[in-house]
DNA sequence: ATAATATATGCGACTGAGTCGCAAATAGAT
DNA sequence: ATCTATTTGCGACTCAGTCGCATATATTAT
């Protein structure tokens, strides 16, 4: 199923810049944050504007096509929702961020749970430090 | 140890600003963000300027006095590093925040740093869904 | 294919968190 | 009490993200 069907299949129409946005993020090697979008944007000479980008981003949320990200730099990174769960790995001098695939989580979920009487819908794990060319 | 000692034992000139925010947080039930520490500071009458507090929030994070959280509100939370390693749940209704103690993941992160050779510092993890009382 | 309607877009102005340079104020050392 | 280094308040700024509105585009009905 390739972008169109995606947005379509999820009742969003597919425009210009949805069917590109949606392209780039399922194509990402890592999570992207708006300012690397909007330079995509502009590299490939769309002229597709800020607001655009930000409210495609809002409707891809909602209809949990991506998911949003936070690394510690003050802006969101989003990945499409399709990948398998996972955490990842920042480096914090080069900024290269590696997937960790990890299931236990997972458990420990459904646990607290229990104990903590609360229901949990998801939750954010990311490990920080510094990859093995910056060590 | 008071805060005034803490700062001093940290190299930090223990100023009124600086003395009054590591009290708050040191006593806060919840992790704050700037703006909460600000109508704080509003509140007692202190004339302690937004840029004093962003400034006093950098030296506190460099020589680690605090934590900087991220619970997905376009914020930055902060809490006092003296307390013991835990996680949080973020109830997404009402905004309540329940602490989780668990050492499992440090166990985990152990594993990670061999197997994706990778030096890790440190990791967040926080839980998001709904409270008792919202659910 | 065309017109009618609903939705999406670009533009520009705006908000809110956080930063910075600079001159005045304050803390610590002499 | 004086000197020097650091900190503060102020105002202007940046950067991510939002919003209202008029225009443009996609879908639906004709």
């Amino acid at each position: 199923m390739n972008s169109k069907e995606i947005l379509k299949a999820n009742k969003i129409r597919p425009t210009k810049a949805r069917v590109f946005l949606l392209n780039l993020l399922a194509n990402a090697e890592k999570p992207l944050d708006a300012t690397s979008l909007l330079s995509l944007i502009r590299k490939r000479r769309l002229g597709i504007d800020r607001a655009t980008l930000f409210r495609t981003i809002q409707i891809f949320l909602k209809k949990e096509l991506i998911r949003k990200l936070e690394f510690g730099d003050g802006k969101y990174h989003y990945e499409v929702s399709a990948l398998p769960h996972h955490h990842h790995l920042v480096c914090n001098n080069c900024g290269q961020i590696k997937d960790v695939v990890m299931n236990d989580v997972q458990i420990l979920e459904k646990e607290i749970e229990k104990k903590a009487q609360f229901h949990i819908n998801h939750h954010h794990l990311e490990f920080f430090g510094l990859c093995r060319n910056c060590h």
